[in-house]
RNA sequence: GGGAGCUUAGCUCAGCUGGUUCAGAGCAUCUGCCUUACAAGCAGAGGGUCAAUGGUUCGAACCCAUUAGUUCCCA
């Protein structure tokens, strides 16, 4: 077989995973003999492309879906995308501006049209991408948020929340995006700090030449105001309560009201209030009786009842506002602040209140129990910290808004009578049955249906449900297989929007939580530590990457840095790293690949190298089990990593490593492949394709016999004696090696070495590895030998002769003297502390013990090599 | 303004119930090697007041308190 110098992997994955779908290893279904092993995609926005946080969250489930699936479970991994109400409908009407149509002159039918066909041409794409870094998703199941069978059970569960009482409708102060004209519920605003200013303005008292100051950052409100509120403790307001006062420009006399909200200290102690434009000013205006005067459009203009400014826009109107009241002398000044405003997390346009109509959710009783099974662990975060968050949010959780004004989306299936009344159904039949019991003379045609459609997050809520239809057919195969599923891998940022959520929904609607575990990631962000976005133009292209370090070095260097739950700062040298991987580990397939066999009799060294290497296999293998078992993902693969690069690689390939053209015997041969193969299979669900290739190349398979399918190894029973014995043999043959650099002899050359041991059958069962690894030929012997090169390791004495410097020596050893005595006393302190030896554990004494001894030997041994010395 | 988290080597992070020779890993750096699988490599080395202060304890990177810096969430 003839292998390439480096690994060329492009071919070799697009092979191996249209043979992965040709074979169909990734679809599942319900198997009542195996265990289910389920993971929900987070279904990824029908307007986005892959970015680094999706390859980040994908090769997480990908790793646990494959180790799920070679550890015999039955594993199906759902895709799936979402539609994305507000980002897609805002791309429909973009795209159809450049057609020169507008949305206001289309039908919500033609609409809908567009819409469909975008999502066809654009919705898939990051799905497809997804293949390249070799996701093992069931293609069949992809399910898609809109589809008709996932739109049917939004709709079931909208009527029947309502007729439970937990949806309604009322009027109340929402967040406004005026460019994208719809509400939004109060998550989906992000409060920044911005630059302002803060403008004192005078109003005049009735009846009085006095005049009271008001402090505003948004004078454009003003000419909506209804009453002027001070604290009633502030001693300067005290005799102006009851008083009324001139709204400037439009003339309204208003109320002067105290209440202890208003702060005394922050700007004039005097506040005005507008309670249709600020959710404060609207509670004020609740608690007071104040009249609201909505002055601001649904797109951002002055409307009819600010009097002014009628049409133009609010930002326009504040300067100009502030310009026109300065000129009629009721500026008292304007200073610079800093304050925090509201902006649409979809359109990034700086949210208005506004008093509005809305669909909403009760949400207090829902969430009892998606608050209880997180805090009782019934669901477990990884990591924890994100209890605390959760708890916080869902004990202080408000109503939440449904409704968009938007066509994007399912439309709320609320139908209004004429006289304004309103049925809530499933079809229009069904809403007609019901008003015709309101009214007998109804006609069909009567009923109109409510415009507005549904919050993506309430059917994204239902998500893990709705893919196994366990909505509308709950008692269905495969909803009572795979639910719940084992665990959700999401980004904290959503861990309400969505996560809360769909936990909520689970209980509601099948009494039980919708996944076991959630694991949520970190934010990938740059090397500066700013979050990767399309708009800084900060994130690499993961295609890119894939193209240049291939899909298995991209994944290994993205997990090198994600430890669970931190964000991890993403270097594409990590990519290299993971690409160098790669390089590694195919060639250590074209050295065994090379060797020639020969029917010859195993010798004892490849016999200890091999029973060594099965011993510290299945040590590891359980160190990474149990990181698996925590979530601890890169620190799983950082054990395969350096099983594979330095113990395997480093120490074993080199321990049996034939001489120069010199052929190896069938046994070791043998368990070499048998090493390989097994280490290939720990780390296939890390790096899929490179793992199936050598899988392919170590044997000849059958067509269905693949790494992707292969049983996963279990961990057996190690002996830790041989692994401390190594551990001995290892730092010696480092020290060795050390020695040659320190003195600068060639590997080349050989060494005597003479050791003073009371256990030479260590030395000697691993001898031929000594002789091997640090080129000496060694001997034992029970006096010191003079002229030597001599150290320490426990208490064994080693001798090489070799010319020295005996200062040097004498140095060196005294100060490793200096340290042993040192630590000898700090023992010692220890153990004659009463206090210690009543109060520590046995075995932490009796360590304590043997360390001393271990010290006491030591030193012994070394302060005799410094008497020889000198 | 309210809440939560974080601070360990140049960088990114481990360090689990306070107790091994506990101060670790990977990367980066430095030194020496183009040694017949791999220079995308090999053999080595250096590098830290565990944010600061105080406390609890026989014993603290770990527990408690305060402070500073920092990040996130909520208003």
């Amino acid at each position: 077989m003839n292998l390439s110098k480096t690994y060329e992997p492009k071919e070799i994955e697009n092979k191996w995973y249209a043979y992965w779908l040709e074979k169909d290893f990734f679809s599942s279904k319900p198997n009542p003999d195996k265990e289910p092993y389920t993971i929900l995609i987070p279904p990824p926005n029908v307007t986005g492309v892959l970015h680094m946080g999706h390859m980040l969250n994908n090769t997480i489930q990908d790793i646990l879906i494959r180790k799920a699936r070679m550890e015999g479970k039955e594993a199906c991994w759902i895709p799936g995308t979402d539609h994305a109400s507000i980002a897609t409908e805002a791309k429909v009407v973009n795209m159809l501006k450049e057609k020169g149509i507008a949305k206001k002159d289309i039908s919500r039918n033609e609409f809908l049209k567009y819409a469909w066909e975008w999502k066809e041409k654009y919705g898939g794409i990051i799905l497809e991408q997804l293949k390249k870094l070799g996701a093992s998703c069931d293609w069949k199941r992809t399910r898609f948020t809109m589809e008709k069978a996932l739109s049917e059970q939004v709709i079931q569960v909208f009527v029947d929340l309502y007729q439970k009482g937990y949806i309604y409708r009322g009027a109340r102060m929402i967040n406004w995006d005026p460019q994208g004209k719809t509400a939004l519920a109060d998550d989906e605003v992000n409060h920044k700090e911005v630059n302002s200013k803060l403008y004192h303005v005078r109003y005049k008292i009735k009846d009085s030449d006095e005049w009271i100051t008001i402090a505003t950052t948004r004078p454009e409100t003003i000419l909506g105001d209804t009453a002027v509120c001070v604290n009633p403790n502030d001693d300067r307001y005290k005799h102006l309560h009851g008083k009324t006062a001139f709204v400037p420009m439009v003339n309204r006399e208003i109320p002067i009201i105290a209440d202890e909200y208003v702060a005394m200290d922050f700007g004039t102690g005097c506040l005005k209030v507008t309670p249709a434009h600020d959710i404060n000013d609207y509670q004020l205006g609740l608690k007071h009786n104040l009249e609201i005067i909505d002055t601001i459009n649904e797109d951002g203009t002055m409307s009819q009842a600010a009097q002014f400014y009628v049409g133009l826009d609010r930002f326009a109107v504040r300067k100009k506002i502030a310009k026109d009241l300065e000129e009629m002398g009721q500026i008292v000044k304007i200073e610079d602040i800093k304050n925090k405003v509201g902006f649409s997390e979809r359109t990034d346009a700086v949210i208005e209140p506004k008093i509005s109509t809305q669909w909403f959710v009760s949400m207090k009783e829902l969430c009892k129990p998606a608050l209880e099974n997180i805090l009782n662990d019934n669901i477990q975060l990884f990591p924890p910290k994100f209890k605390n968050t959760y708890r916080h949010w869902m004990e202080n959780v408000k109503d939440w808004c449904i409704s968009r004004q938007l066509w994007w989306g399912q439309q709320i299936p609320a139908y209004f009578l004429p006289n304004g009344e309103f049925v809530v159904a499933k079809s229009l039949e069904e809403a007609f049955a019901l008003a015709k019991s309101k009214d007998s003379s109804l006609k069909i045609e009567d009923l109109k249906q409510e415009e507005d459609v549904l919050d993506t997050w309430f059917s994204s809520g239902l998500w893990a449900m709705s893919v196994f239809e366990g909505i509308n057919l709950p008692d269905n195969e495969d909803i009572n297989y795979y639910y719940p599923t084992n665990v959700l891998i999401t980004a904290p940022e959503i861990l309400f929007f969505w996560v809360a959520r769909m936990i909520l929904f689970g209980y509601e609607y099948r009494q039980e939580k919708p996944f076991k575990d959630v694991y949520l990631t970190g934010i990938v962000r740059d090397q500066q530590g700013r979050k990767m976005s399309k708009s800084l133009g900060n994130s690499p292209d993961p295609l890119d990457l894939i193209e240049k370090y291939s899909a298995d070095g991209v994944r290994v260097g993205m997990l090198y840095c994600s430890p669970a739950g931190n964000d991890l700062l993403f270097d594409e040298k990590l990519c290299v790293q993971g690409r160098n991987f790669c390089n590694k580990i195919w060639n250590a397939l074209r050295l065994i690949k090379g060797w020639e066999i020969i029917d010859n009799q195993q010798d004892n060294a490849n016999q200890k190298a091999i029973h060594w290497f099965e011993n510290k296999f299945n040590q590891t293998l359980i160190d990474i089990e149990d990181h698996y078992s925590k979530y601890r993902i890169s620190d799983a693969l950082m054990c395969v990593y350096k099983l594979i690069w330095d113990d395997f690689c480093g120490l074993y390939l080199e321990m049996i490593k034939p001489d120069y053209e010199k052929p190896i015997d069938r046994a070791t041969f043998e368990a070499s492949l048998n090493f390989f193969e097994r280490l290939m299979q720990v780390l296939h669900p890390f790096m899929p394709f490179i793992t199936e290739e050598i899988w392919h190349l170590l044997a000849d398979r059958k067509e269905k016999d693949c790494i992707i399918v292969s049983e996963y190894p279990k961990a057996k029973p190690f002996d830790s004696k041989i692994l401390q014995e190594s551990e001995l043999i290892f730092e010696l043959i480092s020290t060795l090696r050390n020695t040659r650099n320190a003195k600068g002899i060639s590997p080349k050359t050989s060494l005597d070495l003479f050791i003073k041991t009371q256990q030479k059958s260590i030395y000697e069962n691993f001898g031929a590895i000594i002789r091997k690894l640090a080129n000496v030929n060694f001997s034992f012997t029970n006096e010191s030998v003079e002229k030597s090169l001599s150290f320490v390791i426990k208490s064994e004495e080693f001798f090489v002769p070799v010319q020295i410097d005996s200062a040097e020596e004498i140095g060196k050893i005294q100060k490793e003297i200096e340290y042993v005595e040192g630590f000898l006393v700090s023992v010692d302190k220890k153990l004659s502390n009463e206090k210690f030896v009543q109060n520590a554990k046995p075995e932490i004494l009796a360590n304590e013990r043997q360390k001393k001894a271990d010290a006491e030997g030591k030193l012994e041994a070394l302060r005799k090599m410094l008497l020889e010395l000198a």
